[in-house]
Formats: structure tokens, C-alpha cells, sequence
RNA sequence: UCCUGAGUAGCUCAGCCGGUUAGAGCAUCUGACUGUUAAUCAGAGGGUCGCUGGUUCGAGCCCAGCCUCAGGAGCCA
């Protein structure tokens, strides 16, 4: 990057660039928030292009010391300086101000975040300041990455990349509690002669929701365009209170036309080392500081729960190896025969096979049996989706879900039912009305073909790759219950 | 929603068996120092002890209800 370039065209040099220039002894222009200000002489820039801080030299001798004292963390400001190889130790360049302009003051006195540590709780408190921290400026650097990553990976391959609506009228898909989207007077809405509510009269004419999943849409559009995948928000208005659980996150939904269960797996997997790959190709400062200060949390918690592998050692596993496949009655039987089974060390014992896997047992497999992210398929019908392709031993459907360490659940996926009769009595079964979704049957009365998919949880990638313990903390604005804050 | 724990200065926390004026570190302010890396040294200011009610001569501490937060579980991505 030519540094002159970039000046003309911004009017300012980003911090990055600075940090990496082979030149200097030449004018720049820097413009940043103070995150401290020492010995009335040295001010750490940040403006958030990367982790580190551009140090400025002030030459308090010959400064005006009302400015000086303007000079407080937080504040926004304004260098022209001279770009110099820095006669400290700590930074290979510095920027000798020869004029420095306060853009935005900020009052020391109560400005929350000062140079100390804050707990993560505390700043979720202060999600709009949060950003200007080096641990949150990273993650979000690194969520970035990944998002664009996403979408690289699928043009790539010549997905489509297809808007799924976020307002929908089916609550058939059992994927859980929804928002209702309405333009009633929730005081006095209209109600039929029998007193329900007369949803007839409302905007949509019917009742309405937030999407809970994007893929029976989705597959609506394999079903001509061959790949496809969603990149949007999703809803769910569960009571769920857990570090890997929001009301309001972001999901990746491909669905591929002629795919089997196996080329389902090979895609996910596929997609998951390449984002991982980019991440450490794109962000190695954001990733090495989180890994340290993951390094420095788990320095808090007893050996035994310690994990042995750094963050970025823990990604590069990922890459260099391939997830472990296998079935879901494979999967019982190591927990029957597991340490922890038969001490009845589990709170929940195994006793059979049926019933779905508790996050003890997952963690079990992925994070002491295989030490791996672990591919699980085959689940019993009763436990899965009325959609997921029926296997012919009549018992188990084809599902795969992918777990991951330290997160469980990442993706799930499967193979979908593409025959009418067999999709219309598991809809009978489990009691999903057909009529309401006549559409989405229609694509297996004509021109029915095999199609696979699967969801991936955007904000549970986030939290793998950076390492991070909270969902509420990958996500600028975190949404759960009882807080909707900014 | 359930289980467990927590809520005391801007932040992180201590506060004994219920007893006089509620403490520390960091941050902030003032002064000193001036090539510092979360600078250092000295000093100062800073409190509705989550809220409501109760027990008691007396409650930060005990009891009840509520609110909020964290961790775990369920629901799932």
C-alpha cells in the first residue's frame, strides 16, 4: 500500500497502514480515540483498522497546556505529524505531532472504560462503547472476516446467495417459539364474532412472525438455481438464558440440489476450514491477542479444566484434521461403554438408544472421547425434523448435526425427504398442516429430486474462532431476555 | 423456565458472631518527574450497601417478596 495514495484519498492514514509502512520521515495525517496518555508525552492511538496503537509524540514543552489537557482517554483527535522510527522500545514507528486537534473531547471524570481491566459483564453493559476495547475491536474484526469469508466461499462455488423473507405466516417448522409481527392495537385489537383475534384484519392479513430458519424457502430456490445459501438474521423467542443461545443471531442455510448426506458433510466441513483458514490468514494480531487472553482467563481455573491447547493451536487442529464421522447408534454405544457411564459419573445415564444426546454426552464424545469436532448422522426419527430424508430401516432419519468443543451444536443439517408420501405421513405423523405448507409440498410433486442442507449458527463460529465464552459477546448488540438495550 | 451463586465507591472486590465514623486495589483529580509502554512516586475527593417490606434497642450482615446479573440445565444454531 503507498502510503501517498492513501492520504489523498482520506484525507488520513489508517493506524494499519502506518504500522506497516517501509517508509518514513514523511507527513501523515492520523486520526484515532486516545486509549492513554503517558508521562504528558505519549499518546496510544487506536482507530480500530487494527489491535495495535500508533504511539504519538507530543513535545509537551512547547505545547499549549490547556490542549495537554484535553488530552484524555477516549477523546478523539486529529495528528499531523511526522512519521519516525520510534526511539522507544515497544513499537518499530511513532509520529512526532506537529499539530494535534481535539475532534471530540471526552470527560476523564466519566467516561466509563479507563485503562484498567473491565469484566466482560460490565462492558455487555456498555455495548455501545465496548467496540473501542482491544478485546471486542478484535472479535469484531474477526467476525467480519468470517462473514466475508462466507460469502467467498459460496461464490466461490457458484452458490446463489437468496434473501429469504424475515417476516413469514407458517409457524409449522417446529423450529421454535416466534415473534409475531402485527400492526394491531395490542390494547384493543379486532376480534371475531367468537372473540379470538381477527387476524383477517391485520396487515398481512394473516398472522404473521419473524423467521425462525430460512430453509423451506431456501429450498425452493434449489430447486431451479441447484446451490443456493441464506446469509440473515433469525428469531426465536425462546426463554433461553445460556452463553450460546440469542433471540436475535445470524444463520448460513445452503441448500444444494442432487446433494446426498455425504456431500452435505464434505460442503460443512469444507466451509468451516476455510473460514477458520481466513480468519488466521486475515487477523493473525486480533487472533494472537485473543489467544493470550484466553491464555490469561484460563489461567483462573483449576488444572484439570484447563484446556492444552492455545486458541490458535486449537484452530490449526481444526484444519489439520478431519471431523470425526459417525452414527448416531455408534455414538451410544461409546457412552454405554464410556468411563463416565459406568461410574454414573453423567447426570443423565445412558440407558438406551432413542433418546436425544445431553450437552454431557456431546462434550464427552468431542471434547475427551475424540478430541475433535465430531459428525454425528443417522439420528432416530422421533428426535428430528419432519422434513430430514427417511432412512430404510424405518427408525432413523438422514440428519447430521456437527459439534464442535466448547460450543456443542455448530451445524445442523441433514438430507431432506424429496418423496411426496413419505414427507406427507411424517407430516401426519408429527402433526405439521400440509395445506399451510402446500408450497413447499409442491416441490416434490414436480420435479422432485435428492437436495441437502444445513444451518450453521453465525454467532457460534464467532465464538469458536475467537475463543470467546458468551454468545451475548460476538455480537454487536446482543438480544435475550429482558434486554433489548440499544 | 428450572437449579446454583452474586448485587457494597466509576470498575474489581473485602467487610468477623447483628454493634460506634463502611475499607482496599485500580480508575479519576492535584502535585512531582519527564523516552513512557495499563509509566512511576506522594496526596486528595468519591457510598441511597439492588428495590420494597419485616424482625431487632440497633441491619451492609437475619427473614420474606421482587428486580437484575453470572454459571449450569432444557429449547437449539
Amino acid at each position: 500500500m503507498r502510503l501517498e495514495i492513501l492520504y489523498y484519498m482520506s484525507k488520513r492514514t489508517k493506524i494499519k497502514a502506518l504500522l506497516e509502512s517501509e517508509q518514513t520521515h514523511i507527513e501523515v495525517t492520523v486520526k484515532g480515540w486516545i486509549r492513554t496518555f503517558r508521562n504528558n508525552q505519549f499518546i496510544a492511538l487506536n482507530d480500530g483498522s487494527t489491535n495495535n496503537n500508533i504511539q504519538i509524540v507530543v513535545d509537551f514543552e512547547n505545547t499549549d497546556p490547556t490542549l495537554l489537557k484535553r488530552l484524555t482517554t477516549g477523546a478523539a483527535i486529529s495528528v499531523v505529524g511526522e512519521l519516525v522510527a520510534s526511539l522507544g522500545k515497544g513499537q518499530k514507528v511513532e509520529v512526532k505531532a506537529s499539530q494535534i486537534e481535539i475532534l471530540g473531547d471526552s470527560d476523564p471524570e466519566k467516561y466509563p472504560l479507563q485503562p484498567k481491566k473491565h469484566s466482560l459483564e460490565f462492558l455487555r453493559e456498555i455495548a455501545h462503547l465496548r467496540f473501542r476495547t482491544n478485546t471486542f475491536g478484535a472479535i469484531f474484526r474477526v467476525r467480519n472476516t468470517l462473514s466475508y469469508a462466507i460469502h467467498t466461499f459460496f461464490q466461490d462455488r457458484g452458490f446463489v446467495y437468496l434473501h429469504t423473507p424475515i417476516i413469514t405466516a407458517s409457524d409449522a417448522e417446529g423450529a421454535g417459539e416466534t415473534f409475531h409481527v402485527t400492526n394491531f392495537d395490542l390494547v384493543n385489537p379486532p376480534k371475531t364474532e367468537t372473540g379470538e383475534i381477527d387476524f383477517k384484519q391485520d396487515f398481512f392479513g394473516r398472522a404473521t412472525n419473524l423467521t425462525v430458519s430460512g430453509q423451506l424457502e431456501g429450498e425452493l430456490g434449489a430447486m431451479a438455481l441447484s446451490d443456493i445459501y441464506t446469509f440473515g438474521p433469525t428469531f426465536r423467542a425462546e426463554n433461553s438464558n445460556t452463553t450460546r443461545h440469542l433471540a436475535e443471531f445470524w444463520m448460513i442455510e445452503p441448500e444444494m440440489a442432487f446433494y446426498d448426506l455425504v456431500d452435505n458433510m464434505d460442503l460443512a466441513e469444507a466451509l468451516l476450514k476455510f473460514v477458520i483458514k481466513e480468519a488466521l490468514a486475515k487477523n493473525a494480531d486480533d487472533l494472537e491477542f485473543l489467544s493470550q487472553r484466553l491464555a490469561e482467563e484460563e489461567k483462573q481455573k483449576p488444572q484439570n479444566e484447563r484446556s492444552d491447547l492455545s486458541l490458535i493451536d486449537k484452530l490449526q487442529f481444526c484444519l489439520d484434521n478431519d471431523f470425526q464421522r459417525l452414527t448416531y447408534t455408534e455414538a451410544i454405544e461409546i457412552l454405554k461403554e464410556s468411563t463416565p457411564n459406568k461410574k454414573k459419573k453423567f447426570q443423565y445415564p445412558i440407558e438406551g438408544w432413542g433418546t436425544d444426546l445431553q450437552s454431557e454426552h456431546e462434550r464427552y464424545l468431542v471434547e475427551k472421547h475424540f478430541k475433535k469436532p465430531v459428525i454425528l448422522t443417522d439420528y432416530p426419527k422421533q428426535i428430528k425434523a419432519f422434513y430430514m430424508r427417511q432412512n430404510d430401516d424405518e427408525q432413523t432419519v438422514r440428519a447430521m448435526d456437527i459439534l464442535f468443543p466448547g460450543i456443542g451444536e455448530i451445524v445442523g443439517g441433514s438430507q431432506r425427504e424429496e418423496r411426496l408420501e413419505k414427507l406427507e405421513q411424517r407430516m401426519d405423523e408429527m402433526g405439521i398442516p400440509k395445506e399451510e405448507l402446500w408450497w413447499y409440498l409442491d416441490t416434490r410433486r414436480f420435479g422432485a429430486c435428492p437436495h441437502a442442507g444445513f444451518g450453521l449458527g453465525f454467532e457460534r463460529l464467532v465464538l469458536f474462532v475467537t475463543g470467546m465464552g458468551n454468545i451475548r459477546d460476538v455480537i454487536p448488540f446482543p438480544r435475550f431476555p429482558k434486554n433489548a438495550e440499544f
